[in-house]
DNA sequence: TAATGTGTATTATATGATTAATACACATTA
DNA sequence: TAATGTGTATTAATCATATAATACACATTA
């Protein structure tokens, strides 16, 4: 568990991103069980109302599900896993074509940015060999 | 003046980061007149507080510069103009590789994902030759 | 001179999103 | 049976932001 919250941004949201980025990196695999609501509440010194709050969003989008009152638990659907990923991916592209489109820096040289400022501080977070 | 305003995050906020743009991009040139905050904020149908606001903040970073009660100007520093292009381009390219190693895309496959999503859609924004 | 248009500042209010505080039903288990 | 741990739901409180309502000094201009 290793979320850096910021206040920028809602708690649920970013929660919610985390758990993509575990699900798409296959950290969280399918089917299994995630901490409970006041358990994720109590990590990561939130409200747990805040953690239903995301955990809800997460069941209507199909990422986690639950049976009865057991613990919820990451979808079965690759397909959905799938899906997750490249939003993920897609999302961070276009992010990125639109910031440097609107401030008309050629795609050359922003990739050679890219490029050098990955070489400058690679892979911080490994974690899964 | 196209600057479209989103709701989830602060209005003064945007309008900063579109003014940056501009001057980046050379649009709003050294010494340049700028809207009047009334003037801005009914082109933007924002509160004229709002415009303050924004503008505020612009002249404490150098970025505008206002003399007695004439209209406000872009800064004729050269080097701030640089750097604010500089700083948009870094946060641009930071971000992209923040989301790009959370999910543990190799920096490759990104690249050729920017690229092909590029030559989608291209330079959607140009207007400044 | 009066009107208008600048920038600037202060205070109050409204709004919407987020979080907090509780409560309830259910199942398991000690 | 009582306690604990699930998910779930409702209502209240908090908070940052945005807006509203004014006011003031100054300069230009009709």
């Amino acid at each position: 568990m290793n979320i850096k919250l910021n206040s920028r941004e809602p708690v649920y949201i970013q929660v919610i991103r985390y758990f993509k980025e575990q699900i798409a990196k296959g950290v969280f695999e399918p089917g299994q069980e995630i901490s409970s609501r006041r358990e994720l509440a109590n990590k990561l010194k939130i409200n747990p109302n805040t953690a239903q709050r995301a955990y809800k969003e997460m069941e209507e989008q199909g990422l986690i599900f639950t049976e009865g009152n057991l613990p919820s638990r990451i979808t079965k659907n690759e397909m959905i896993i799938k899906q997750v990923r490249e939003e993920l991916i897609l999302e961070a592209v276009s992010t990125f074509i639109v910031a440097v489109q609107s401030i008309n820096v050629p795609l050359e040289e922003a990739i050679n940015l890219v490029k050098k400022k990955y070489e400058e501080n690679p892979n911080e977070q490994e974690g899964n060999r």
